[in-house]
DNA sequence: TTGTTTCTAGAACGAAATTCTAATTAACTT
DNA sequence: AAGTTAATTAGAATTTCGTTCTAGAAACAA
C-alpha cells in the first residue's frame, strides 16, 4: 500500500495541474509550472506520474471517477425510468456547475491517452455503462423506456445538454440550471417507452 | 491579395497537417514532419503559419468553413421547418462519413486557440449562427417550430448526433447512417411547435 | 542499529519548436 | 528591359522544455 505522505503528494500535484491547465491549457503549462504550483520537485512528479501525459491521464480518470460516482449515487435513488432520465440531465448540470474547472478539463480532452491509460479508461466507463443499464433495464422490460439501439440511449439522453454546457463552459450561453428543465423534458421524449406515453 | 503559389503552398501544407494529424496526432507531429510531408521548408511553414499551433488553428478554421457551407447548402433547400431540422441530422452524418479525417480533427480538438484565433472562430461562428436563423425564422414565425431559449437550439437539434458520432469516430459504435432517422426523428420531436402536433 | 525500499532533489541531456539572416523569386515601376 | 520593392523560401543557430539520471534522504522492516 502507499504511504500517506505519498498520496497526499499526488493529490497537491494533481490540484496544481488542474490550476494550471485550467489557467493556460495543457500545451501552455510546462512541467515547470505544475512542479512549482505543487511545491515539489522535477523528480517527484516523475517518480509519481512518469510524464506530463501521466499527469493529465490521471487527472482526467480521477475526475471521470468523481463523476460516474456522483452520477450511480443520483441514479440508485430513481425508482421510475422517468425520473432516473430526468435526474442524469439535471446531475450533469449541477455536477457540472460544482465543479466547473474539473468540468472545463475533461470537456477540453486535449489529451492523447498511452495505450495503457486508454484501457483503464475503458474499462472505468463499461463498469459504470454496465452499472447504469442494470438501473435502467427494469423500466425497460416494463415498457417505461423505449427500445432503441444500444449505443443511441446515451447520445440521445445527454448529448443536448452536454453540448450545451460546453458552450456554456466557454461562455457563450447562461448557465445551465436555467434550462435543465427544458433537456430533461427532451431526454425523456427522446426515450420514453409505449407504456408512457 | 495573395499570390497563387502562396495559396497552393498553404493549401499543401494544410495538407500534410491533416493527414500528419490523423497518423500521430497534434501532439505526436512534428514541425519537420509536416514540412517534409508538404515539401517546403521550415521558414516557410513559419511565415505563413507562424507556429505549430497556427498551423492547427488554420486547419480547424478551414474545416468549419468548409463544413459550414455544407450545411447551409442543405438548409437552403429545406421547405419546412421539419425538413430543415432533420436536413441538420442528415446533413451531419453525411458530411462526417465523406470527410472522416476532416471530422476526426474537428471532434479531437486537442488545439488551444490563441485569441486571434478564437476571435475568426466566434466571427465564422456568428455568421453562421446567423444565416441558420435566418432560414428557421419563417417556420419559428408560423408555429411549426417551438419558442424556446435561443441557445438551446443547437444543443436539442444537433447535440444527440454529435455525441453518437464523436462515438463513433472513437470505434465505439457502428455507422451514424444506420441510426440518422432515430436522431432526426428526436430532434424534430425536440423543437416542433404547436402547429406541429 | 542495519539493510531495503520508496521517495525527493536538481543538474545534465536531447529533441523539437522557434527565431534569424541571407538568398531567391515574383510583381510592379518607369 | 532594368531597377526597385516586397513576398517568399531556405536552413543554420538558438531556446525552450520534457525527460533521464545519479545521489541522497526518509520511512520501514529485521
Amino acid at each position: 500500500m502507499e504511504r500517506a505522505s505519498t498520496t497526499s503528494r499526488k493529490r497537491s500535484i494533481l490540484d496544481a495541474a488542474l490550476s494550471c491547465f485550467s489557467e493556460n491549457g495543457v500545451e501552455g503549462t510546462t512541467i515547470q509550472d505544475i512542479q512549482r504550483a505543487a511545491g515539489c520537485s522535477v523528480g517527484s512528479l516523475y517518480h509519481h506520474f512518469g510524464s506530463k501525459e501521466g499527469v493529465a491521464e490521471a487527472l482526467w480518470l480521477d475526475a471521470i471517477a468523481r463523476f460516474n460516482a456522483a452520477m450511480l449515487r443520483a441514479l440508485e435513488k430513481a425508482e421510475s425510468g422517468e425520473s432516473a432520465v430526468r435526474s442524469v440531465v439535471t446531475t450533469y448540470c449541477s455536477w457540472t456547475a460544482r465543479h466547473a474547472p474539473l468540468a472545463r478539463f475533461l470537456h477540453s480532452r486535449d489529451i492523447e491517452f498511452s495505450p495503457a491509460a486508454k484501457e483503464s479508461q475503458k474499462a472505468l466507463q463499461s463498469a459504470y455503462i454496465h452499472r447504469v443499464f442494470e438501473i435502467f433495464a427494469p423500466f425497460a422490460r416494463a415498457g417505461e423506456v423505449a427500445e432503441l439501439p444500444l449505443h443511441t440511449y446515451v447520445p440521445l439522453i445527454s448529448g443536448p445538454i452536454e453540448a450545451y454546457v460546453r458552450r456554456w463552459l466557454s461562455g457563450d450561453a447562461p448557465s445551465p440550471v436555467k434550462v435543465q428543465d427544458i433537456f430533461a423534458e427532451a431526454a425523456w421524449n427522446a426515450v420514453k417507452g409505449p407504456s408512457a406515453r
